[in-house]
DNA sequence: AATTATATTCTATAGTTATCGAACTATCAA
DNA sequence: TTGATAGTTCGATAACTATAGAATATAATT
């Protein structure tokens, strides 16, 4: 899949986006995201291989949640957010909550 | 599983309810239960077989988003509307308008 | 050009899940 | 007690998915 692939997240159906979300390896890369705005794919840490990790970030892309942007060798991960907050407003606040419990 | 199975929202594992919402039928089951407030399982209409509607049912009570109660023959489900928005606040609020775009 | 670094894609597999029909349970009614 | 109603559970299966290793691709470096 291309880095530049970038779905319309508007006409994404929403049990998608929760799909993507239901594994706990792709939520963990979404709340990483939530704290670090962009990360390459190699500081995505992580006791799984290499290519596990690389099936995971395609289906967040896929369904629209994330974006990617090649750099020299490195890939760069980033959130889709002001079109997730348009979808699913209060959705990135609650992960960031359930990262960081009081 | 017992009708009255209610587990503990606040410690329900994130992915595990996105996991619930990840199926197109089951989301439209609580798009349903948002609008209808308490339904019976045979209202649920679906062109899905009984056990089928079962097993969804099932799925959504054991991530705690739904409770049932059995009154003779019928069995009547319902959001878990105070624990879901303590927990994912906005998000039904997400669905609701995602059922009614604008 | 050969090597290294970073990451994706391919192929295979073990485990999971959605689906159905049949059998079962429980409740109410006649 | 017989039958009808409403729903769950069981057993089987086809489809899907998470995972990993091997192969591949691309870019920077030497």
């Amino acid at each position: 899949m291309k880095a530049s692939y970038r779905p319309d997240l508007k006409r994404m159906p929403l049990s998608s986006l929760f799909y993507a979300l239901g594994d706990p390896v792709r939520l963990k890369i979404v709340q990483t995201l939530i704290e670090q705005n962009e990360i390459s794919c190699g500081e995505c840490k992580s006791p799984l291989s290499k290519s596990t990790m690389s099936h995971h970030f395609k289906v967040l892309q896929q369904v629209g949640l994330i974006q990617r942007r090649g750099e020299g060798t490195s890939h760069y991960l980033s959130l889709r957010r002001a079109e997730i907050d348009r979808r699913l407003p209060g959705l990135l606040e609650a992960l960031q909550r359930a990262t960081h419990p009081l």
